[in-house]
DNA sequence: ATGCCGGGTCCTACCCGA
């Protein structure tokens, strides 16, 4: 029932803002290129309005966890060729867990985490301390399991540096680009992980998030906030990395374009 | 310009968000 051609692992992260809203392009997007294993961020739903009936007959098993509030919400789908192996999750923030921000599995060797920071102060219900507690233990969660393949594929809210955004798209003291949220995040990469865009894009303005308001679509204004880190056992089967930026423009767009990664087998 | 769009729900009027 595939149309692989290789057995290198294609996966998408995409942060959907409403997998119901997105449903369409979810499914055309599934159906089009059958990715081994998607990672989708903001489902906001509840469990029970979670399409997995529809998502098994289109051929994928799915893990979500709903967020409690507003905003949340994540979900892993995988194609049902690949066996999914269950592990006790060892992030030591249950609550994150618990409200829809992290969720992991593995399949095929390789850990996959499909995770959503919120925004932090000025926007969103975690406050900034938050922010910062969870993307310290998203670090140690990172360090214990750095010796095993694993991607971290999500939305972190952080914009890395001042290249990770169009100029004035964002104000100089917003929560997505403060030193303090900025250290964490790099944090991850001092540790091991690679940044998968950077590996391939290292230069340029290269977004993933356009507001809705302010013309900021049309205009550029974007920022890059959603990314994709690789442990070094990973990192060492990185074959290709694409932002869907088409996907933006679509009708009934998300704010957020899905990227892609390529692994070798 | 924190709310210009868009998604959600307490269903048509709010609340919330990157």
């Amino acid at each position: 029932m595939t149309m692989t051609e290789t057995d290198n692992m294609r996966m998408v992260s995409w942060n959907v803002n409403g997998i119901r809203a997105r449903w369409p392009r979810l499914m055309e997007l599934l159906t089009c290129e059958q990715p081994d294993v998607v990672c989708l961020q903001e489902t906001r739903c509840s469990e029970w309005h979670f399409p997995s009936e529809r998502l098994r007959e289109m051929g994928y098993r799915s893990r979500h966890s709903p967020g409690s509030q507003q905003g949340g919400g994540v979900a892993i789908l995988v194609r049902e060729d690949h066996p999914i192996t269950e592990r006790s999750v060892e992030l030591d923030h249950q609550r994150d867990i618990a409200e829809g921000h992290w969720i992991e599995l593995t399949t095929e060797g390789i850990t996959i985490v499909s995770v959503y920071v919120p925004a932090g102060a000025g926007a969103g219900e975690l406050s900034d301390a938050g922010k910062l507690a969870f993307l310290e233990a998203v670090a140690r969660h990172a360090c214990n399991e750095h010796s095993r393949p694993l991607l971290i594929a999500g939305d972190f809210n952080v914009c890395p540096t001042d290249e990770d955004l169009a100029p004035g798209a964002l104000s100089p003291t917003d929560a997505l680009v403060r030193p303090e949220s900025r250290g964490r995040f790099h944090r991850l990469l001092w540790d091991g992980l690679t940044d998968a865009v950077r590996a391939v894009h290292p230069h340029g303005a290269v977004y993933t998030f356009w507001d809705y308001q302010a013309g900021a679509w049309q205009k550029n204004n974007g920022i890059r906030i959603d990314h994709l880190l690789l442990s070094p056992q990973a990192a060492d089967r990185l074959i290709s990395v694409e932002i869907d930026k088409a996907m933006r423009g679509r009708d009934k767009a998300s704010d957020h374009t899905p990227i892609r990664v390529e692994l070798a087998a």
